[in-house]
DNA sequence: CAGTATCCTACGTGATACTG
DNA sequence: CAGTATCACGTAGGATACTG
C-alpha cells in the first residue's frame, strides 16, 4: 500500500517526474529561478513547512538541480546547476500554459523578457529539425533504443 | 492541517501544477497523447487503481483538458481537447530533461518526430522575438499587470 | 538565520469486490 | 468494459518548538 513510484514505467516523463514531481518542488526551483538563495526565503515565500522545505532541498541538491555553497555571509545558498537551469523549458511552458489557459483578469503575470532587449519571449514551440514550428498533431513518436514497453503494448498511435 | 494549495501564490506556474500537478495525471496525458483512449486501457498501462483514475479522468474532464465522449461502439472515449493539447510543449521538455538528465543507458526510449518527414524534432529551447535561442541567462522577467506579490517581495534578480 | 525534531492528522492511494 | 463503493493504511505535509 505504498505510494507507487513510476519506475515500472520505463519513461523519461515518469523519471522527470520523479525528480520535480513532487509538491513544491517545482515552486521552489522556479523561486530559484527568481535569485532566491536562501533557507528563510524559500520558506517566508512559499509558506512551505520548514521540515518539507529542508527534505525538498536535500532531495534537490542529491539530484544535483541545486547546489549548496557556503555563500558570501558564511549563510548557506542554494544555486541552481547546469541540470537545473535546464528546466527552465518545462517552468516557462508550464506558465505560459497557466497564463493561456487559467488567467488572471488583470493580465499576464509574470513577462518572460529576453535580457537583451527586453522583448517578451515567444510562447513555447514544438520546432521542427529545420525550424517550422509544428502543431501537437504533426508530431508522431517512435520507439528508441532504450524502449522497453511497459504493462500494456501501446499500439504508438498519433492523434487524431 | 489540510493539504494546502498554491492558490495564494498569484503564479501562472502554481495554476498550472493545480491542474497537472498531482500524482499520475501528466502520465494520463501522457497515454491520451499516446492515443489511448478508454479506461481500462489508460488503467493497464499505468497500473493505477481504478478509483484513483476514476477521479483524475474526472478531473480532467472538468478542467476540459479532457473531453469525455460516447465513442464509436458505445464505449466511453477521453480525447484530448485543445486546451490539452497545448500541454505538448510541457511534457516535451519534461521528456527531453528526462532523456538527457536521467538517461536510459540503452539509449533514448521515445523519439518525438515530425510526422511529414519523420526526422527527430528539435530540442525545446526558449527562443527570442526574433527565433534566436535563448539560455537560461539570457532571461529575465517583469511583473505584468495581472501580478500581485505573494508573502516575500521578491527582487526579481536575474541569475547570476 | 538555518535548519532539526516531534507530533498529529488528512488525504492520497492501493486492494478488491460489486454493479450496470 | 466502465466505472462505483469500501476499507485500511502509510505518509506527506502542517504546526510548532527547539538548537547551534
Amino acid at each position: 500500500m505504498k505510494r507507487r513510484d513510476f519506475d515500472h514505467l520505463n519513461c523519461s516523463l515518469a523519471q522527470t517526474l520523479s525528480v520535480i514531481g513532487e509538491h513544491w518542488t517545482l515552486l521552489i526551483i522556479r523561486d530559484a529561478f527568481m535569485g532566491l538563495r536562501r533557507f528563510d526565503d524559500f520558506q517566508k515565500d512559499l509558506g512551505i513547512a520548514r521540515n518539507v522545505l529542508s527534505e525538498r532541498l536535500k532531495r534537490l541538491v542529491n539530484e544535483e538541480v541545486l547546489e549548496k555553497t557556503p555563500g558570501e555571509k558564511g549563510f548557506p545558498e542554494y544555486h541552481l546547476t547546469a541540470k537545473g537551469l535546464a528546466l527552465q523549458p518545462i517552468l516557462i511552458s508550464m506558465t505560459h500554459w497557466g497564463d493561456k489557459h487559467r488567467p488572471n483578469p488583470k493580465g499576464r503575470r509574470l513577462i518572460f523578457l529576453d535580457r537583451k532587449n527586453r522583448k517578451p519571449i515567444q510562447t513555447m514551440t514544438v520546432r521542427a529539425h529545420d525550424d517550422r514550428r509544428l502543431k501537437p498533431k504533426d508530431i508522431t513518436v517512435k520507439r528508441g533504443p532504450g524502449h522497453r514497453s511497459s504493462g500494456l503494448d501501446i499500439p504508438l498511435s498519433d492523434l487524431r
